[in-house]
Order: structure tokens, then C-alpha cells, then sequence
DNA sequence: AAATATTTTTAGTCTAATCTAAAAATTAGA
DNA sequence: TCTAATTTTTAGATTAGACTAAAAATATTT
């Protein structure tokens, strides 16, 4: 069993993989858990030990099978327990993920599958990210920010990569939601700006920051 | 804020002083928490210096104003969590208490709150316990025991006072929930057993053991 | 009222997780 | 390539919470 503490390491090394292809370093892991890289080798020391990672010292670390699956399925929780406070607790989105941060380490499997269930097998949470299953398998298709779209593209908003309430709420205050199409009416090359519409809705100039945390799904399909 | 242990402490001080009259003593705590006097010894002084008991050396504590207030709004929050469970994922009553103890020390107002008005303010849990209010406030009306009935008297189970799944698991297996109506047919003072009959039901006899634990309100109101 | 038993507290250790400061290894660059 | 900067690890301390063993206080018997 993992710790409170020894679970926040394995989800961030499964995040942090996901962005660095190498392995992760001691750095990156003390930079995003703001803490110390020392208290991360100790720690990595530990997750090694318990075979949830390889580690090998000054080589940056990657999840074994086991680490990785251990992640998925406090992912998964997570990102459940966001659905369920959404959805029928009226919570908005940007409300959920401090309070999702601690329901991820209660530990039950029986809480969580019927959790699922009641939610009726949700595949997204609120922020578009989708929800690994019983076995911490997950398909990840938002490879595609705004900032990618060219003039005269369109798509619609799939997910975001940042969830902090800052951006959600600034997102909110532009009519910018999931699901939300939008076209690109013009790109600014001094500041990689953007102008955008969004459809039967007003239009906007975004910024770099927020064009690059937002996924997008080309072709409309609707 | 209360660490997780602490909480836990204030528990045990609380439903410890709702039995003994006097103050609660160190020893039983330890056991009630099951672990040493001396580690008991240095969580009271820590507990004391936070002002949520009244500590002095070997004169047993009480929970201050602000100490049960704490521990009524984590009971309040594991009430709440085991209504959630019974009533909206389907668990049965002797399935959730352990989910409970982690849920209960989820640290968010707004969530608490949000599931009363999602449960449509139940007012006891699935143990016929009272959901303490907001404030910390809550009544009691469970002072009589079905060991308290004499030959002849009627009543109706309105709570446990054991709610470990042995024992809910054996009133189930005789058809003793909530709401039923029992009367006692007899009792055996050689052993304090009881002879009852569960109305439209089958006839049991009960033990001490099980008569104690069961909560009763007298003279059937249907 | 002593003697004995029980309870409670203190003293000293241990582990998990953290920190600072210093040493070692790696990487970058002149 | 070899020196300098950066990153990572080690060494040694600290804190919360728990433990054992022993001392001190309180309670119970004779
Ligand atoms: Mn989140
Ligand atoms: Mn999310
Ligand atoms: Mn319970
Ligand atoms: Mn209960």
C-alpha cells in the first residue's frame, strides 16, 4: 500500500512523463511537489524499493508497470470524484480539483466502481481529461492545442491542460467551454495572439497561454 | 487544523465522555484507539496546548467548547458519507463505516454542505444515528435499550449502539432493522436473554449481548 | 495507615517525511 | 578537453506520532 505522500510522488512522475520523453528528474519531481530536491531522492529511494519505479542514481527516473498502473488508478479517482461533484453536486469546474486532490487517496475499490456506476460510466471529467478504468488503462487523444490551428481552421474545445481555477475562470468569463467550437479568424506574430470566434458567440483575442493550454478537436464533426 | 490523528483523538474523547460521566481516562483511550497509554500521554498535551480539551496530569480530560464542536463536524461528515453510500450506491449498512472513517476526515465545508442538500437533509444515518447540523449542534433521543424493556412492552429499533459488521450482519440474519417493531415475550434471568417477537415476523431469542445494543423507542407510535 | 496494585507520566528510541549544508556526479562551454 | 555551472546525492537535524521501559502518582487492599 501506498502513502498519502508516496501516491502524490507517483502521480506526479506519471505527469511529468507524459510531457518529458526521457526519464524524469529529481528537479522537475521537487519543482512540481514544491520541495526539495533531497527529500526527493529519499523518497525515490523508497519507490524503488517498493518497485513503483527504476531509478538509478543521476539517470532520472521512469514507472514500472506497477508505478504506472498505481497512478492511473488514483487518476482515476480523481477524476471520478470531479464528475460526481460537478454533476450532482452543482459544483463548476473550477471548483473541484483542491477538494479531487484529497477524495483521490481514500482507499476502496468497492467506493470507486460503484461511484462509477452511479455517475453512469462517465468517460471525461469536467475538464475534458478522460477517466482510466477498473484496470488503469486510458486512451489520451488531445494532442491538439488551439495553439496549433492555423487562420481559417476551426475545431471544438476538448479539454484543457491547465485546470487551475485562474485559467477555468477566465475561460468561463469568454464563453470558452467544453465543447465550445470555435474557428481562427487571425494569428498575430508578434505576440503568437489570436483572434477567435466562437460560434453564435462573440469573438475574442487570446494569448499564447491560453491557446497553448487549450485542446482542441479539428473538423468540427457536427 | 486538526491532523488526521488528532481528529481521530477527539473522536474517541467524544464518544468515550458521552458514556463515562466523569473525565475520559488516558487509558481508555489507548485502548478505544488501540495503542499505548504513553503515546496518549503526549497527544493529550498537544491536544490541550490547541485548546480542544481540558488536560491536567492524572485527572483524565474533557473536550472543550471548540474541541466537540471539531469532533461533531467529523462525525457529522461520516454520517453524512454513510447515508450517501447506503442510500445512493446501493452498499448495505454494515458496509460502510470503515469507507466513512477515511471520508470523514476530508477537509471541505462547501462539500460537506453541498451532499446534505444532495441527501435532502437526512436527519439519521444508516445506524439510526442523528446527523449533527452545521454548527456542530445534535440531539440524542437513544437512551433506552431493548435490555430495558420489560415482559410485555413494545417498541420499535431506532438505532445501534454497536455498528460493527458482525454485529449488524447478525440482527439482519433474525430480521432486526431499523424501524421494526418488536415486542419482548419473555425474559430469562439466568442469562439476561430475551424472548422477542418481531411483528408479521419470526420469534427470536436474543442475548444480552444484543439486547444492549440495540436501541429502542417505546410504546409503538403506528 | 501501610503495603500493594494500577494508572499515568517521563525518558529515551524509532520511522516517515521533511529540511539545510556540503560533497559528488554530470553537463555545458570556453 | 578541461574548467565552471548545474544537478543530484549524502550527511546530519527536525517534527509528528508511535513504541518500550522505568519512574511517579493515584487507587485499592489488607
Ligand atoms: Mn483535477
Ligand atoms: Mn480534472
Ligand atoms: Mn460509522
Ligand atoms: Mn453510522
Amino acid at each position: 500500500m501506498a502513502s498519502f505522500t508516496e501516491e502524490n510522488y507517483l502521480k506526479a512522475i506519471y505527469f511529468l512523463s507524459r510531457t518529458q520523453s526521457a526519464g524524469v528528474s529529481t528537479n522537475s519531481i521537487a519543482h512540481r511537489l514544491d520541495t526539495k530536491a533531497s527529500s526527493v531522492t529519499d523518497m525515490l529511494k523508497k519507490l524503488s524499493a517498493k518497485k513503483w519505479i527504476n531509478y538509478q542514481k543521476y539517470q532520472g527516473v521512469t514507472l514500472t508497470t506497477s508505478g504506472q498502473r498505481t497512478a492511473l488508478l488514483i487518476i482515476r479517482k480523481h477524476r471520478l470524484w470531479e464528475v460526481f461533484m460537478v454533476e450532482k453536486l452543482n459544483f463548476k469546474w473550477d471548483e473541484v480539483h483542491e477538494i479531487a486532490e484529497q477524495l483521490e487517496h481514500v482507499d476502496s475499490t468497492e467506493l470507486v466502481d460503484r461511484l462509477e456506476e452511479f455517475l453512469e460510466y462517465p468517460k471525461f471529467d469536467p475538464h475534458g481529461d478522460p477517466i482510466p478504468d477498473r484496470e488503469g488503462n486510458v486512451f489520451h487523444h488531445k494532442d491538439l492545442s488551439l495553439a496549433d490551428l492555423t487562420t481559417g481552421e476551426s475545431g471544438v474545445v476538448v479539454g484543457v491542460k491547465d485546470s487551475s481555477s485562474a485559467f477555468l475562470q477566465h475561460l468561463e468569463s469568454m464563453g470558452l467551454v467544453l465543447g465550445c467550437p470555435v474557428t481562427v479568424k487571425a494569428t498575430y506574430a508578434y505576440d503568437k495572439s489570436m483572434l477567435i470566434s466562437i460560434k453564435h458567440k462573440k469573438t475574442h483575442t487570446v494569448s499564447v497561454q491560453v491557446s497553448r493550454n487549450l485542446y482542441i478537436k479539428k473538423h468540427l464533426d457536427q
